[in-house]
RNA sequence: GGUGCCAUAGCUCAGUUGGAUAGAGCAACGGAUUUCUAAUCCGUUGGUCGGGGGUUCGAGUCCCUCUGGCACUACCA
């Protein structure tokens, strides 16, 4: 049990003599936010004026503080101005449930009552396209959620729903069949693959371009002449008149948003001309958009030539992910892809046409939906089916399979709106008992403070970003005096770390800018930081010749004199806590920030209080207690945000 | 046009169901080292929490409004 739920239920137990609500009034009893104040507030009495009819909340603090039996548990409760109830915990206290801890192999997290199943869909990049940076984060985020959920005994399915089956495949076939570089291919086929995928992609942007250029012309001009007509309408009384001086505004923005295209537009043309050859090619293939759709509508038809080119690809796409996935230390509990449900779509949209909850709209297929102005389109005019037809074929398939609790969606916030109607179409064809989450999270910019991209505006391969962590990392490490083995391990788990921790820390919904020199500076709030007091608890116990995982005693004496001491202990004991808050709300920046505020303490634990020189054997044993439980904590908490350690670095 | 998200220290970001004097890291400055790992610790400087109004005993947090930014906006995924 948790500690503050003892509290509350000595708590809970006064309020109710007193005629309230005490389970739900003594939910008010929580954690301090300044120590000063002690270790646990309880901010009940000024909220209780009117339903008591007692004006001064002092009174009625003094009135809880008469009737709650602290004994055994905290100090006699303090009562301080305002009528905050402000409690320090007994040191025995701290002292009975730091053995607990020491003695569990789970730190004393207790699996939950109620064990829930999951699945947790993350990840889910699509394989045809070279990953790049801001797969991280759905990666990274979705993989600690199920191991935090995992450890606190619910039931997890992770499911990496791999885009394996959409435009992007028809536009490697189109590429393959025109533009392939045979002896490329046979000498390592993805890079290929993945530059033929880049090849389509340009000129199709070339020809959006060449459509769209003169449109924005003249919208330019449109929006020249409509400034024009403002500035003549209300220019006069701009200085007084808001409405005017916000017309005329408007009417500039407009101006420029349409002038700011028009210029990406000719730098793109002229970037064009610099490549005569691939510009050549994009006037061989007009229409090029049209043609890789019709690819992809013969691969989706079961087209022989198409379907074994997508069956030649796919692996070799496969194995290139599975490396990723390898070096980032990721594991999925199922891999199915888009392509997995493709021969549900069919049935699905016939069932949903045959019960009625689909209709037949302008030749296409939609679902209406209460509370949405557009209806969520399961197949087109042309007979092909969407990524919405997909999702609900997956949930349909995981329902039927894992009769999940919840289905979690770690992916980016970008497309809240689809699932906020993906969801609203499943609870209304009948999973409305399914909790169904979008945990969403913000994009990665860069320095500039847009969406991470090079320079040359291309986006940021992956696997360099690892690499280039990794080496900064071996960098710091070389100068140890260990086998360079070893701090090629370390450089891989530091470097890592480096990177997983800094996309964890932050607020998954807050964008942030990704900063690989910040990241892997290895001071300040990182993960090296962590790591580095890990490395320092294992070294106390090397010396001290004890092992991390056996506990030193079947009981130990916790001294808890020093604040240090029982600033660290305290942090120790808020583990669980910590861990059932981030499933809350699927928050695991609260665990990596958690793990800091340890480290901080055991720092300043490490700098003030001795411990193999320990002034006494009592004082030396309750110490190196609190290095393994340190120690423990720390390992099993970056595990769960899928990070590793080392004993020395 | 509509909808949603965001605005906190010079920079990057935290901030729990609304609680006491708003925090961390970096940067800047000043200290600590016969060391159980200095990849460390201690201290100083730095804020009208975008503006205004409201609810409340109490608002960075909830509501309204204005300003600024971003995203999304049915036959792409």
């Amino acid at each position: 049990m948790l500690l503050v739920d003892l509290v509350r239920e000595r708590f809970a137990a006064a309020l109710n003599q007193m005629g309230l609500d005490g389970t739900s009034l003594s939910q008010r009893v929580t954690a301090v936010r300044d120590t000063q104040f002690g270790d646990y507030q309880a901010n009940l009495a000024m909220s209780l004026t009117k339903q008591l009819g007692i004006q001064d909340p002092m009174q009625i603090a003094q009135d809880i503080v008469q009737r709650v039996d602290l004994s055994g548990l905290c100090e006699p409760a303090e009562i301080a101005p305002r009528g905050f109830i402000n409690l320090k915990l007994k040191n025995s206290t701290i002292s009975k449930a730091l053995n607990e801890v020491a003695q569990s192999n789970r730190l004393a997290v207790h699996p939950v009552a109620k064990p829930r199943t999951y699945v947790v869909d993350y990840s889910s990049p699509n394989v045809a396209k070279p990953m790049h940076v801001g797969h991280i984060r759905s990666t990274v985020i979705g993989d600690a959620i199920a191991k935090i959920l995992k450890f606190l005994g619910h039931k997890v399915i992770t499911d990496n729903h791999l885009g394996d089956w959409g435009t992007q495949f028809g536009m490697i076939i189109y590429g393959y069949k025109h533009f392939l570089d045979p002896a490329a291919f046979a000498a390592d086929p993805v890079p290929e693959l993945s530059r033929l995928y880049r090849v389509v992609h340009q000129l199709i942007d070339w020809q959006s371009t060449e459509k769209e250029l003169p449109k924005t012309k003249l919208a330019v001009e449109k929006a020249e002449e409509k400034l024009a007509k403002v500035q003549a309408e209300f220019g006069a009384v701009a200085a007084t008149d808001k409405k005017a001086k916000r017309s005329i505004e408007d009417a500039q923005k407009e101006l420029k948003n349409h002038q700011e295209k028009l210029k990406k537009l000719e730098d793109t043309t002229e970037a064009r001309k610099q490549q005569p050859d691939l510009s050549s090619a994009c006037d061989k293939h007009p229409d090029l958009e049209t043609r890789v759709l019709q690819e992809t509508a013969k691969l989706h038809a079961g087209d022989a030539e198409n379907k074994a080119l997508w069956d030649q690809f796919l692996p070799l796409c496969l194995e290139s992910i599975h490396h990723i996935y390898d070096r980032l230390d990721i594991q999925f509990d199922m891999e199915l892809g888009e392509s997995y449900f493709h021969n549900r779509l069919g049935p699905l949209v016939q069932r949903l046409l045959d019960n009625g909850m689909a209709k037949i709209s302008e030749g296409a297929v939609c679902v209406f939906l209460n509370g949405f102005e557009v209806p969520m389109l399961i197949r087109k005019q042309d007979g092909a089916y969407l990524y919405a037809t997909t999702d609900l074929a997956t949930i349909e398939y995981r329902v039927e399979t894992f009769k999940p609790d919840a289905i979690l969606y770690v992916v980016d916030h970008r497309q809240g709106d689809h699932f906020s109607k993906l969801f609203a179409t499943a609870k209304q064809i009948g999973y409305d008992q399914l909790e169904l989450n979008h945990v969403s999270f913000g994009t990665v910019l860069g320095k500039d403070g847009k969406p991470y991209k090079t320079r040359s505006g291309s986006v940021v391969g992956l696997e360099p970003l690892l690499d280039e962590a990794i080496e900064r990392a071996f960098q710091v490490v070389e100068s140890l005096p260990i086998p360079t083995e070893e701090k090629r391990e370390v450089a891989q788990t530091v470097g890592l770390g480096a990177i997983k921790y800094a996309d964890l820390v932050h607020n998954r919904t807050s964008d942030y800018v990704f900063d690989l020199e910040k990241m892997v500076r290895l001071d300040g709030h990182t993960s090296a930081y962590i790591q580095y007091s890990y490395a320092r608890t294992c070294s106390i116990l090397r010396n001290a010749g004890i092992s991390m995982s056996e506990p030193i005693a079947p009981e130990v004496d916790f001294v808890l004199d020093h604040s240090a001491e029982r600033t660290l202990a305290l942090m120790l004991l808020k583990f669980e806590e910590v861990l059932l808050h981030v499933t809350n709300d699927y928050m695991p920046n609260l665990l990596a920030d958690y793990l800091y505020d340890v480290s901080k303490s055991y720092s300043s634990f490490f700098e003030q209080c001795p411990v193999i020189k320990a002034e006494t054997e009592a004082l030396k044993q309750s110490r190196l207690a609190l290095c393994q439980l340190t120690g423990r904590t720390i390992k099993q908490g970056l595990e769960l945000l899928g990070i590793n350690v080392v004993d020395r670095m």
